[in-house]
DNA sequence: TACTAAGCGAGACGGTACGTCAGGTCTTTCG
DNA sequence: CGAAAGACCTGACGTACCGTCTCGCTTAGTA
């Protein structure tokens, strides 16, 4: 997905060498994604108009179509100014505990409502946009699942879980689990369900 | 949600008893779940117009609006029509194994694109329209969800599973791990894959 | 020039046969072009938008656009509307009395502010839009110019013009010499200039 | 109108005593100019955008509106700028035939495309545009009027023309017939156009 | 040799109007 | 009285130009 020049992290595309021309306004920007989160609801991407974003950020939608686009460009950089930070993955700890802390920060995010209205919309647009899909694996999951899946290899080695087990599929378990409450029962996702759910699969042993 | 008088699969509301005026036209209904289920695409439902419904369906968009008062309902209804009989809960075998099975006509579901489309879809559409949210939990998922439940219970008594497990919990890692599957990470539903994840489950044992 | 299905003065396209649907908002049609009348400025056509002709008259910028073209082409239905009615030729007389009658006329709508304001926009557009100046040739000067070429004929076999004398060319220096007035020099289009131009060019003998 | 510093033909508002910083860009001045004409079609003044004009002209649009305040005073000044040379009024001969030969130049000029083009967006322009407009007759008719106006008069004090002629309705017609073929019928202005007219009104003889 | 002043190209900015599109509602006529 | 046709209002869309604004660079006169 093309999301603007300037939309990830920690890439500075134009910081340097001074090009000609009046640079681009930090300030536009982070109003449009300061507006973008302000006006995100539950009505999810549709029940967000450019031409209110545009309103609430002082900025014409010229600009806004010039950096980003599509809407859903816009929520994508949003929603990672806005996590990006607060999902460093958890360092100490034995593989097994560190991987639940890491689902423990996922479900928090999908219970703060400033994190859970953005991203749902995100996971919904994404079901009919490949590139926002694509964006969004990139750009949120993927990294998270590396880690994690380095996490769970390391814990059958150290024996916390049953040898045979595919490292993908326990994945698929946890994490979809928490996207199951999150997208379809809608289920509270409590404080200690995660560690429900890894203790149920930490007991995984092949029988004997 | 409303889903119009006749949306359900089997209720015909005014079959009998000679109400005056003309009788609605159970071929403008059929037509209509006919050209949704055609125009249906990956595009979701945005990319799915009533006018183009219309057309397709020989029918004005008067008579649309009539029985159904969104676009999602219509296809709420189209979804229901199309799966209702194909998913009939398995009947004979042990718990675990008639799990898996159920697991596998949801993957097998999920494959077909002319049940994933609309499926996709109506998931996306509902996380920003609780009515229909709820008219998916009731009409499609509750059912087997429950249904479900029980074999879950009836193999932890069976020792299938662990004594301590939440049945609610291991639901949502089976099912959720498929629905992860088809809305995140978009790796494929392998016909074995239903069976890993039981595998996976079923080997639960709490540690002695 | 496109102007509509109904943009002319006496053709009511289907009127008849009762064709199926809903008919075509007569009341929409007369508040667009009341519309148009009322905002119609010095400021000319660019002076003039299509949001607040829909604004104003109650009505969408869908539907004129269903009926109109562009901007020009409802000033030129409002225009015909206004001027049709009242540019009858004149009637009884002698030849160059009638033209001249036929003068004073467009110079009287020259100086109506109702009428002026719209004609300059719509000569001023059709500098750059052919088929508005073919529309305005056709549906306002050509035959109020055929008319007057045949007066001059008459006039010229009557000994009231010189018997050598090029009817096109007395007509572009009468009609000539108001337009001239109305776009170039500004200056007032006084009761008694048409009179002044027709003894002008009255006095015309070969010489002996 | 106000069509900048140098916008006239002789004028040169800094010309004197070597004023601080960095004098005009000349050559920047005459790419505008030569952009313009290059530029400027028989779309008129709304087919000619400054972002165009500073693009061909590798000038910048803030050194354009720091020297024209419109689009339609750069054109002015385009236009008089290729204008002015040739528009010399003619010297000897009897006072109707230099109208005559006047009346041919002008026409000339309408049907060469480089000038007809600007001159036609200018006077359609001039149609909304106050000052616009009284900058057209400044500059380009004024003089030449009042110098044919001389001429008529000179004409009839040589019994060339009716002794009770109007001098200004004379020329309304002489030149209104140019400017209506011009702006309104579109009919050709032929080599001997300017002849026939001026013939016509030369017959001019009082009734014995 | 600096320093100051103004012009310059590049290009982003806020704003306004454009013309289009889909969603729902309505008003006809026909069956 | 249901249904097809199709016109209607609403509101958001994405685009195009406008005229303004920052940049850093250039080109002169002055110290």
């Amino acid at each position: 997905m093309e999301t603007g020049p300037n939309s990830g992290v920690g890439d500075e595309v134009r910081a340097d060498p001074a090009r000609p021309g009046r640079p681009r306004s930090e300030r536009a920007r982070q109003a449009v994604l300061a507006a973008t989160r302000d006006l995100i609801t539950d009505r999810g991407l549709p029940g967000l108009t450019v031409d209110d974003i545009a309103g609430r950020a002082g900025v014409s939608k010229a600009t806004i179509y010039r950096w980003w686009p599509t809407k859903a460009a816009i929520l994508m950089d949003a929603f990672t100014d806005l996590v990006g930070a607060r999902m460093t993955f958890p360092a100490g700890g034995d593989p097994l505990g560190r991987l639940r802390d890491q689902l423990g920060r996922v479900a928090r995010l999908m219970n703060d409502p400033g994190a859970r209205r953005p991203f749902v919309a995100l996971v919904a647009a994404s079901q009919h946009d490949p590139e926002l899909a694509a964006a969004l694996r990139d750009r949120f999951i993927a990294t998270r699942r590396d880690a994690a899946r380095e996490l769970v290899t390391e814990a059958i080695r150290a024996g916390q879980l049953a040898p045979g087990a595919d490292p993908d599929a326990v994945l698929d378990m946890l994490y979809g689990a928490l996207y199951y409450r999150l997208l379809i029962s809608g289920d509270p996702l409590t404080a200690d369900y995660p560690d429900r759910l890894v203790a149920l699969l930490g007991a995984v042993r092949t029988p004997s």
